[in-house]
DNA sequence: AGCACGCCGACT
DNA sequence: GTCGGCGTGCTC
């Protein structure tokens, strides 16, 4: 019997199936959605990799190599995932294994590691810094930490003289977490003779033989039998050598839990637009008809509810459901809502889960222990079974695509395992894309409207606040005094606030006044941001810090000042202003630590302080009845991003915040600060006029040949020198011209954005088109071996409807 | 990726 | 005449 695997080896020339021998010992396990260890290679080192198919047949037999190892008993992906696999390997152009390994935990990931091992002790004996390595010991991690590497020559030496030999480790990471269980093993009536016996004093031991008298004869956790009979571990094991009972090591799942517990809660009356949304989607999911619908509801109509309608609807048909929400974490609120209403039917998963944790809820899943999904973008590859509903939460939302290899977008992999299941697709968003939304005109999707608010609060009122006159007012730049006005009026009716500091595109670098120097990134050529909180300047893009200048490096001179305004800097200028408030800091730093964002969120409903301040993260589905007042202090930067999409993501943004006030009895009053008071995209976000924005911008889409009109295809050249990239991307850019059909655009090749990133230059190229099989084709091309165009050392990405051009 | 082979310049 | 520099090509 014969394998093919797919290796961990992530390479243009490896992205392919490699046949292996299955060794007698194995023929019976060996399944395919397996993981192995296979020797790989002319020095044979150890490998993972996939079994994507098992045969009898091999073309070359006798030249095949064994399989070392199988890596679990269970196959870890199924046919559906499989497929699948190669699936969204091949229309992302990406590696096969990548895609693998994406659909598992991170624990899964195998971590490879090289062993030294002596074979002939007595020839070292004129080699002490070799024999020093192996004082009582036979073998040593081969690696900086244990060996020195300037030995590494005569290591060789010695291996090929076969002195020593150089071993490979695979080591998985993922581990099944145990906790002690006991049983009882004696009959009721020996307990109770073993009780009417004991001293008086043994009061423990008392307490241990009640439960054992009613146990249900089940293990059951030490821990919880010691913490409701007030117990100890010794009386436990006392008991154990007495014969009492057995322990025994019981598999535990670590479920992530939030910092307050979650509330069990009954669905809600829906209105009629609800309703009629509702009984589209469940007839739907009755049928079992592959079919998607965009639903478009404006902030706070009542989206989740209908979310969690259809799925109680998919589990009383026997299916399964699959929800996503963008970086989960920054809304426990959402899984709050979920856990709520199924319990522990739900399983989570996200990036701010543990490692553990995060295996455990996989695991969970692929047991179908679970029939609830709700996870960020890379849960869209949850081992569920029959599927019946896919739900993708804020659908416009760029964080669905990866932008990083396997740069596949959830919204794609969705619709074909909805196809896969012959599901249902639901799509939400108050702001879809307009690749959403221009499918649902067409009628390839089915669109759902929802024009009301669910609770009958009406939207809020928006002004748009011209900092340029604000300014020429005496208003400073952070602060114009209609919004601070604003703040102090709701200060004082004791209701809350939410200010957004619109970070993207912007940051905090420093200037020298003088001569206008700032300093930048020794490996990228990007402004360094200044982290007052570790006081160093540090490259947003490689990580690379330096200490804070008093001087400029340039002229010297001392006035070197920081410009651009951080959340820290608005928050102590907003401590000025009204240091009577209470202000609660929401952005990176403050949320870096695991559980912190649903700490900062509760503390804020509970009315522990009065001002939220903020980055984007806290647009997205905060739900307090009290915030009546919304501030966006600088509501433009977006705009200026070099990127097709800028209005749209601005739009979509102020839109989104907008629609955090006035969710309660009370109104609300939005304040937007800008330069760019004019601008559609402000001007509509301040109307809450989605369907005039989706028609403007449509129209300049297909002025400018852009998506939804076009599909847009970015290839990006990489390398250490300038002429190297530039030389790739003009011989690929020429190969590609006589290839695409002439509908077909071709922009550049022209450098990145920001040219360089972490040492390496970038250029590319952006291919518009509509249909262009060749050009598809050439694409594929380039992810095959032999494929001789590529100068060797040029990283080359490609990458399908790209969100970044960078 | 990572390993070996092979072809060139600098040394015992 | 050999050692080791790194460019090139292959991995079932």
């Amino acid at each position: 019997m014969y394998a093919r695997v797919i290796v961990d080896v992530p390479t243009r020339q490896t992205n392919q199936p490699y046949t292996y021998h299955i060794p007698s010992l194995f023929s019976e396990a060996l399944v395919r959605g397996m993981r192995v260890v296979v020797p790989f290679g002319k020095g044979n080192r150890l490998v993972q990799g996939f079994v994507i198919e098992i045969s009898d047949e091999a073309e070359q037999p006798d030249k095949l190599k064994d399989i070392m190892q199988i890596v679990e008993l269970e196959p870890v992906l199924n046919d559906e995932l499989l497929e699948l696999a190669t699936w969204v390997a091949n229309y992302n152009f990406a590696f096969r294994i990548s895609v693998l390994q994406t659909m598992l935990p991170n624990v899964m990931r195998a971590k490879y590691s090289k062993v030294l091992r002596l074979v002939e002790p007595e020839a070292l004996n004129d080699l002490p810094e070799v024999k020093n390595l192996f004082v009582d010991r036979d073998e040593v991690p081969f690696d900086a930490e244990n060996v020195d590497m300037a030995l590494v020559p005569t290591l060789l030496k010695l291996q090929k003289q076969r002195v020593i030999e150089i071993g490979y480790v695979v080591k998985n990471r993922a581990k099944v977490k145990k906790i002690n269980a006991l049983k009882p093993i004696k009959s009721v009536e020996f307990y109770k003779n073993q009780r009417s016996q004991l001293r008086p004093s043994a009061v423990k031991q008392a307490r241990l033989l009640s439960y054992l008298i009613q146990s249900s004869q089940l293990f059951v956790p030490v821990k919880e039998v010691i913490k409701s009979y007030r117990l100890d571990y010794a009386s436990v094991k006392q008991a154990e050598s007495k014969g009492w009972l057995i322990q025994k090591p019981l598999e535990a799942y670590r479920i992530p839990k939030l910092s307050t517990p979650v509330k069990s809660t009954q669905p809600l009356a829906l209105n009629a637009e609800q309703q009629e949304a509702y009984i589209n989607i469940a007839n739907n999911v009755s049928q079992h008809d592959t079919k998607t619908f965009l639903l478009e509801g404006v902030t706070g109509s009542g989206k989740t509810e209908i979310y969690l309608q259809t799925i109680a609807k998919a589990l009383t048909v026997g299916q399964t459901a699959l929800m996503l929400v963008p970086e989960i974490t920054l809304t426990p609120q959402m899984v709050r809502r979920v856990k709520g209403r199924f319990g522990d039917d739900v399983a989570v998963m996200h990036s701010g889960l543990s490692d553990g944790e995060r295996y455990d809820e996989w695991r969970r899943v692929q047991r179908s222990e679970v029939h609830v999904v709700v996870g960020a973008r890379s849960a869209v590859f949850a081992p569920l079974k029959n599927i019946g509903l896919i739900i993708i939460d804020e659908e416009h939302e760029s964080s669905y695509k990866q932008d990083e290899n396997p740069r596949y977008h959830a919204r794609d992999v969705a619709q074909w395992r909805a196809k896969y299941h012959q599901a249902t697709l639901v799509l939400g968003s108050a702001t879809p894309s307009l690749e959403s939304r221009a499918r649902a005109q067409k009628g390839v999707y089915q669109l759902l409207t929802l024009n009301h608010r669910a609770t009958n609060s009406t939207l809020p009122e928006t002004h748009v606040v011209d900092m340029r006159e604000a300014i020429k007012q005496g208003g400073d730049d952070v602060f114009s005094p209609q919004l601070l006005a604003t703040v102090k009026d709701r200060l004082a009716k004791k209701e809350q606030i939410v200010l957004m500091l619109n970070r993207r595109g912007y940051a905090n670098f420093l200037v020298c006044r003088e001569c206008g120097y700032t300093p930048r990134c020794v490996n990228c050529d990007v402004a360094l941001t200044v982290h007052k909180d570790v006081s160093r300047l540090v490259c947003h893009y490689c990580g690379y810090s330096e200490t804070i200048p008093t001087k400029c490096k340039n002229c010297g001179s001392i006035r070197i000042r920081q410009f651009g305004t951080g959340t820290q800097k608005v928050a102590e200028q907003l401590q000025q202003q009204v240091p009577q408030a209470r202000v609660l800091r929401m952005d990176v730093d403050t949320t870096r630590k695991k559980g912190s964002v649903d700490r900062l969120l509760t503390a804020f409903g509970n009315h522990e302080a009065d001002i939220l301040l903020g980055t984007q993260m806290i647009a997205k589905g905060l739900d307090f009845a009290n915030v009546t007042l919304v501030g966006v202090l600088n509501a433009d930067t977006t705009l200026s991003l070099p990127d097709f999409r800028a209005s749209e993501r601005t739009f979509q943004l102020l839109t989104q915040v907008a629609g955090r006030a006035g969710r309660g009895d009370k109104s609300g009053n939005v304040i937007m600060q800008t330069f760019n008071p004019d601008h559609y995209a402000i001007q509509l976000a301040r109307h809450q006029d989605y369907e005039a924005f989706y028609h403007q911008e449509m129209a300049l889409r297909h002025a400018w040949r852009y998506s939804p009109y076009y599909f847009t295809i970015q290839i990006k050249f990489a390398h250490e020198k300038v002429d190297e990239s530039a030389k790739a991307a003009y011989e690929i850019a020429n190969w590609l011209k006589d290839i695409i059909n002439n509908e077909t655009i071709m922009l550049g090749p022209a450098t990145g954005t920001i040219p360089r990133i972490k040492n390496k230059y970038y250029y590319r190229l952006v291919i518009k088109y509509r249909h262009d099989d060749n050009l598809m084709q050439a694409l594929a091309s380039l992810m095959q071996k032999g494929q001789q165009l590529q100068k060797q050392g040029v990283t080359i990405m490609i990458d399908r409807e790209p969100i970044n051009f960078m």
